[in-house]
DNA sequence: ACAAATTGTTAGGTCATCCTTACAATATAT
DNA sequence: ATATATTGTAAGGATGACCTAACAATTTGT
């Protein structure tokens, strides 16, 4: 079996996690809605993240995932806040901007470039005159 | 007729441009070296990319891109490199990880923030101290 | 409790991308 | 010039991710 998800099944497990967190009851019809796919495809994703032992669920009833399925889910999770931190709080993205493309930066990134990443936002934050700089910097031109 | 590429016909385009700069000959087996595909996809994907009108080529002589498709190819080229130094110069990554990085980043992110990181990459070398604090900081943790 | 609405699943299709195998066309080296 | 090597392409197949349509199972509202 193969142990690394497709983007499209990191967004599946991604967004039962965000529904999970928000205490939000999730099936699979509402996570077609949320998704844009049909509940085809939903069912047909959940039968595979299931046999990959990430996702449970009773039939009409709600979707959970696993032990392991949060801990994959969470590091998709993670790395899209990361990013969208480092994207809006550093260089200044609008909210929307930032949120689009952390939804697709954070399948192909490695955790090694997401940690440098983590480092220079939390580095540039307990520096604010570097922000406020560059926010001049920019002005001037 | 789709006006935007896939993944993988970016990477085949860059792939050619990147011959053309260097001025490499090469050819659809040649490609398929480089790209590690098979002889047959890199037939099937020449002939998509001639009927956008993105490549040219004589059978049994080298692969070129039209105008249309220099243009193209360079807006992911340009990205990609934008990207990379961004990785290297301000994050500090090394250069393998930040090359493999990029490649993959550069098909999904859009050219708004792909801007705002080139500013960030010009403000940061404008403004070593901020590069060298960056680097102490790095160390004293 | 029962009709109406929602949900899940199945069957059958499409599309993009890749593959292998086999063969035909061309290029190259001696 | 000819044998060998390289190259391009066609046919047929696999996979993954999506779709619609239809139907069955379950839930919900009154």
């Amino acid at each position: 079996m193969n142990r690394t998800l497709s983007s499209g099944l990191e967004d599946y497990i991604e967004a039962i996690y965000i529904a999970q967190i928000e205490k939000r009851n999730l099936k699979g019809a509402e996570l077609a809605r949320v998704l844009g796919v049909s509940r085809a495809s939903v069912s047909e994703a959940l039968g595979k993240l299931s046999e990959k032992g990430l996702v449970q669920y009773e039939s009409y009833g709600n979707v959970y995932l696993t032990e392991e399925g949060k801990k994959q889910a969470g590091i998709v999770y993670n790395k899209h806040n990361i990013l969208e931190r480092f994207l809006i709080n550093v260089l200044g993205v609008n909210q929307p901007e930032a949120g689009e493309n952390a939804c697709k930066i954070e399948h192909v990134i490695s955790q090694e470039l997401l940690n440098k990443i983590h480092d220079f936002t939390h580095f540039a934050q307990e520096n604010e005159e570097i922000l406020k700089k560059f926010a001049k910097w920019k002005d001037s031109r």
